[in-house]
DNA sequence: ACTAACATACCGACTGGTTGGTATTTTAAT
DNA sequence: ATTAAAATACCAACCAGTCGGTATGTTAGT
């Protein structure tokens, strides 16, 4: 394992533990453990345990992002839309997917970790634009005489996604997530059917 | 100060301090001081702090149903569907509204506390079919020959209520809730235009 | 009416274990 | 030999929860 994997290695465990019981009650012992990792390499490679909280979630931001750039191949910006549902349908599938640490972080620490909820914040605008983006050409294209307002679209739709995994989580049903992004495919049906 | 006033203050000061922070980070000891009262009394009134815990979230869950009953007088159902929107949105806006404690322990406690976890679920699972009997009986009235599934539009609606929460906190603005609550009126307006 | 026995409400010092983080040492690579 | 990486041992602060005690009734027997 060679310097690299082992900061990957820690920040996974990191965030499988985060996932499921948050950042508070992650420990970082926890984290070593899990990471099969002793403490004074943790402290090596991270300053303290928010230093890492915040490389975490930039990396989970922009893998996220790298995900959704193989979409843009698409010419249509209503497919794009429609594609970037069916991956994150397609994702919520699996049997890793546990969540979205964005959303976690910002229950948990946008009153204590400002710094952290910053993150949080600029992950989700950058989702939001990206989104309003297609919507607006989509709108252009489809509905131009529509009135909806494509960033406001964008926000529900996040909004949807992310309630969507709280309930889940309630419920221990992941298909939750499934239903919710099926009823936000009709209500973009609906708003852009000529 | 009477003995139930005691146990109220208790239980109020722990739920303002876990809305802003979450479950795990605020401490017993915390919310003693919030609350001007001793350790020796929280450990009198509540045999831990998972039992606190638990307390307050039914009391947060009943209260909320409470609030939803004046709902009930009105006979057209999708007005009644509109009223609650409204009332939700209204909350919303308040400037002592600080989120939804259910949101907050699912995310936190889902994986480690079972209990928590289930009080959560058949919160939401209450207020899911409440929602869906009247959005049910509005399609029997209003759009009879559509598809959709009442108890779906419900459960979206919830996904969509939490999750403008947690954008709310990650960007500080509280307006976000109430965009996502117009949406989803755009969004019952198109279901329920014949 | 007096009192002994009991129950409730409350206090705050204390404890044992855990926490994030540090200091020191050891190992491995160049 | 030098330095980066990793292991070990440790610490002060903090945590939930305990415990012995006090103050204030309340009940019941005489």
């Amino acid at each position: 394992m060679d310097k690299v994997d082992k900061k990957e290695k820690i920040l996974d465990s990191a965030q499988c533990l985060m996932l499921d019981k948050g950042y508070v009650a992650t420990t970082v012992d926890e984290i070593c453990e899990s990471a099969g990792v002793t403490k004074g390499s943790f402290f090596y490679y991270f300053k303290d345990k928010e230093e890492m909280g915040k490389e975490m979630a930039q990396r989970f931001s922009s893998r996220g992002k790298q995900c959704c750039e193989g979409l843009k191949g698409e010419a249509d910006p209503l497919k794009r839309v429609h594609g970037l549902l069916d991956m994150i349908t397609e994702i919520s599938k699996t049997a890793d997917f546990k969540g979205c640490i964005m959303g976690i972080f910002s229950q948990e620490l946008s009153e204590t970790h400002p710094e952290i909820r910053k993150i949080c914040e600029t992950s989700f605008d950058g989702f939001i634009s990206n989104l309003e983006k297609d919507l607006a050409q989509a709108k252009d294209k489809y509905a131009p005489k529509s009135s909806f307002k494509p960033r406001e679209v964008a926000e529900y739709f996040l909004a949807t996604f992310q309630g969507a995994m709280v309930l889940a989580r309630a419920k221990k049903d992941k298909k939750i997530v499934e239903r919710a992004l099926s009823q936000f495919r009709e209500h973009l049906r609906m708003l852009y059917k000529k």
